[in-house]
DNA sequence: CAGGATCCAGGATGATACTG
DNA sequence: CAGTATCATCCTGGATCCTG
């Protein structure tokens, strides 16, 4: 007899958590609502805290430094900090693993793009099989 | 060629919902904990609910429900309900769009199968700045 | 077989005020 | 400037039972 039987199917496991997919797994790094925009701005190249306020002006305070957070313990960015006198000064960019995720990143958002064009026409063509 | 460094607030609206970033919009849609475990499935072909099931056992039914609408009100499956007598039959599949997305959903999972394996090299390796 | 109906816990996100 | 602390809310997803 088998004790459990719901946790024996491959669970794909990464920092500390499971996951039931290997997409799932990359969802659980760059999935909600905030972390692919971040992302994507950052490919553009490292940008500061502030500099990401104003290209996301709907994201609060709190969230945004909860997803940095995040994203900077998957390590998929880095948060680098200019000791100088006041003001403060940090900035955020892409790690290397950070950095493999560009052509996913850049997908997605044509994803999104292709989609906003198509959907008048697609209404159109509507093709049914 | 350079774009505007003071891109306008535009929303992106897709289906009554709408997204600060093409990269939201297509997260808005495949977004979540299964519906890219769902898709991943259903490119293999045709799937019916309880073969679902079985390939997704950590989901529950009601959750499976939810996630299948809301990907066949996105236009990514499609349902077909077989009228013979019961037992019912029900399966899902792609839509065109939906198969669209195939490229994307393969790199989901190339990407988290990356990861994973780079994981322990990566953990030795660590360069630091 | 393929879900719908309920109830519910926890996480994700937001608003606002405050700090080193 | 770059966040934290607190409180409130919303939403996802889970457990369980029920039905055409």
């Amino acid at each position: 007899m088998e004790h459990e039987k719901n946790q024996q199917l491959q669970d794909f496991v990464y920092q500390g958590k499971s996951y039931p997919c290997c997409t799932s797994l990359t969802m659980g790094l760059i999935g909600g609502k905030w972390k692919t925009v971040i992302l994507y701005h950052l490919l553009q190249g490292p940008l500061r805290y502030s500099e990401l306020r104003q290209q996301m002006p709907q994201v609060t305070e709190r969230t945004l430094s909860l997803q940095l957070k995040a994203l900077e313990k998957d390590q998929l960015i880095k948060r680098k900090v200019y000791h100088q006198k006041p003001p403060l000064k940090v900035s955020y960019s892409l790690t290397d693993l950070g950095k493999t995720l560009e052509p996913l990143i850049l997908q997605l958002a044509q994803w999104g793009e292709l989609v906003m064009q198509n959907q008048i026409s697609m209404a159109q063509a509507q093709t049914e099989k």
